[in-house]
DNA sequence: CAGTAATCGGACTTCCGTTTCCGATTCGAG
DNA sequence: CTCGAATCGGAAACGGAAGTCCGATTACTG
């Protein structure tokens, strides 16, 4: 017999009742707006809330506090994938996509404090359910910087994961000292990676 | 009459019993141990362990796990501004000084998970009683920057303010990325920083 | 050495957020 | 429309860490 205990494993509902299906829309939305505002250490309770739903219900859909904010962070991350991948779409040379993507990347975590958490690496999110995400923003990052370095753009001893560190840095910098834009430091952590005398300003 | 309830009033103890003296420095001891290991997640039973004592006597000498950490934090800061200030007296020009102070802070700030969350920003620290330590520190690190500023060794609109996010960002990514060393990161930063045409690499 | 007041230790209480459970409610097939 | 199964809601159980309390112990004073 097939007693559906928890919605979760039901991945896309065929069959599955209207409320539920509207209810777990509702809880996925209530928790993105939640977390992006307070961060992952907004409560269940608020999520609930948010959604105009019990707690009962959002624990029905997401088997865990931490499922749900994987689920959440996985998004963000494939956002900025696709932010990362669009740009690359672009005209122009690969410096300036680059920087492109980093721009559309740091204004999305700049929104979302969820995200930026799970950035800036401190909290647990489900590692299971989260790298995969993670490991495709990597890999996007990863093909735009091979574009500037075969241009010439970029130091030639930066690599992805400096990348990485610098996103994680300024995530964690917007944390605290929100006051200071991100602007602001991007174009200091510019300056530092483009190839000496490679062109113009390293800001745009 | 006046019945001491709470021994963290009394400063550095006259007429305070040998043991409870020697006590009170183990705990700290520990604590510096422990939150240096393990952050500042770390359980007040941890301490308590690692001093060989029992949980009412750290709470006897420290009314909070918050103070104990502001403690241990402002000791933190105050260590990376006697750095800076010793580093300001070296011979050499403004710029290397500059840099030596970020390598010894940045060096300090690995050992030590406690004060690395601190300044990240995102933990709880009893803002009263870390805050001073804190702007010390500020303050020795721009009396640093004034001096490669007037060199004409930094960019002219790069502040204070701006390293605190460095300091801050690099912390960050000190507890994720543990496997990245800081070194490298400082490299690109140090790029950033330094103005254009002023002297020869950026890393001394 | 005895008396006394302060200190010690750690079991216990409190607090707060997550997760479970189940009676009430609602959907939708027949 | 009726009935059964799935879903909902939120009260209560659970868990873990901070902080309290008090009997036992120990350092100093006379």
């Amino acid at each position: 017999m097939a007693t559906v205990v928890n919605m979760s494993d039901v991945p896309s509902g065929r069959g599955v009742r209207a409320d539920a299906r509207r209810n777990r829309e509702r809880v996925l939305q209530a928790a993105q707006t939640v977390f992006a505002k307070q961060g992952l250490s907004a409560q269940m309770q608020d999520v609930a809330q948010q959604a105009g739903v019990g707690l009962g219900t959002v624990y029905r859909h997401f088997p865990t506090k931490e499922r749900l904010a994987a689920e959440l962070v996985s998004a963000g991350f494939d956002r900025m994938t696709t932010q990362a991948l669009h740009a690359r779409d672009e005209p122009g040379d690969a410096w300036d996509r680059l920087v492109a993507a980093l721009r559309a990347n740091l204004a999305d975590l700049a929104a979302d404090a969820g995200t930026r958490a799970a950035m800036a690496g401190g909290v647990a999110v489900d590692l299971d359910h989260g790298e995969p995400a993670r490991l495709r923003h990597r890999a996007a990052l990863d093909a735009l910087l091979a574009d500037a370095r075969a241009e010439g753009a970029v130091h030639d001893d930066f690599q992805v994961d400096d990348l990485g560190m610098m996103l994680c840095g300024m995530s964690a910098a917007m944390d605290s000292r929100s006051d200071v834009g991100w602007e602001r430091q991007l174009r200091f952590v510019l300056r530092g990676i483009r190839a000496v005398g490679a062109g113009p300003g390293a800001a745009e």
